[in-house]
DNA sequence: TCAATACTTTAGAGCCGTTCTAAAGAGAGA
DNA sequence: TCTCTCTTTAGAACGGCTCTAAAGTATTGA
C-alpha cells in the first residue's frame, strides 16, 4: 500500500492554520464543513462522528473546535448559559434564538441594519457586534 | 417584642411577584437592587451576602435569582459559556463585552440604532433583540 | 390566636459540560 | 530511518448549577 498524500480542500485549510492534518482532524473538519452552515456542540460533532464510524475522543473533539475558532474556521456562540455552540459560517452575521427549543438559525448581515453605535470606553476597540433576535414559537 | 410589619419597596414588589418576603429574599433584593444597576453571578451575589453577614445557601440564591427573573425583576445574560450573569437593569438597552476580563457594560438604548430587522420564521414573535458588541482593550 | 396548609430554605449529593493530566501515538524534517 | 515535536487519549477532575427530601417559615382561616 503506497503513502498516498492528498491534498484536499480540507488539508490546505489546516496546514494554512498551522493545525496538521490528522485523521481527527481531516474526519471532523469534513463533517462539519460539508453541505449546509451549521451551529453544532460539541456533543454533537462527537456523537456525529462515531456514527459515522470516526473514532475520536470527546477531548480531541473539544481541543478541534477550539483550534479551529482561534483559526477563524469557526465561531464560537454563547447564547444560552452552560453549553456552546460552534458556527461554520464564519462570515458576517447574525442569529434567530429559538426560546422554545433553544436551536439557532443565521440572519444574513444585510437583513439586520445595525447603524448606529456607541464608541467604546477606554480606548477599547470593536472586535465584533453580536445581535440575537429572542423569537418565541407560540 | 411586637411582630412589625414593614412595607418597603422591596417588600412591595416582592408581593406584587408572588414571592412571599422571606428573610432571604428580602435580603438578597436589597444587595442586589441598592445602587448602581449591575451585573452579577449566582456566586458574586452570594459571596457579597456572607460578607453582609446574611446566612443563606447557595441553592437559594439560584432559586432567588430565577424566580426574580421571571418576575421581570433581573435580565439574563449569556456571553460567555459556563456562567451567568444577571442584570439588574431590566430596561431595554444593550452591553458591551469586554474579551479580555469578560466584564460587562451596560449600553443605553437609544446609542444602538437597529433600524431593519427580518421577520422571523415560521410565525414566531420577537420577544427582544440582544446587541454584544464585543470589545478589546488593547 | 393557633392550627393547618402551602411555600421556602437548606446541606449535601449529583449532574453535566468542559478541561486537565500524563502517557502513548503519529506527522514531519533530516 | 531516526528524532523531535505535536497530537490524541482515557480517565480523573473541575466548576457551575440543579436536585432531593427533610426541616423551617409565611399565610390562611376558623
Amino acid at each position: 500500500m503506497t503513502t498516498e498524500k492528498r491534498y484536499t480542500p480540507i488539508i490546505s485549510k489546516l496546514r494554512d492554520a498551522n493545525l496538521r492534518p490528522t485523521r481527527q482532524r481531516i474526519a471532523l473538519a469534513e463533517l462539519m464543513f460539508r453541505g449546509e452552515d451549521r451551529h453544532i456542540s460539541a456533543e454533537m460533532l462527537h456523537k456525529e462522528a462515531t456514527t459515522a464510524r470516526v473514532s475520536v475522543s470527546l477531548a480531541t473533539v473539544y481541543n478541534t473546535l477550539h483550534q479551529f475558532t482561534q483559526a477563524g474556521l469557526l465561531r464560537e456562540i454563547a447564547v444560552e448559559a452552560g453549553r456552546s455552540y460552534f458556527d461554520t459560517n464564519t462570515s458576517n452575521h447574525h442569529h434567530f434564538y429559538f426560546e422554545n427549543d433553544g436551536h439557532l438559525e443565521d440572519v444574513h448581515a444585510d437583513e439586520v441594519v445595525v447603524s448606529s453605535l456607541p464608541t467604546p470606553p477606554g480606548g477599547a476597540k470593536i472586535s465584533r457586534v453580536d445581535v440575537v433576535i429572542r423569537v418565541r414559537q407560540d
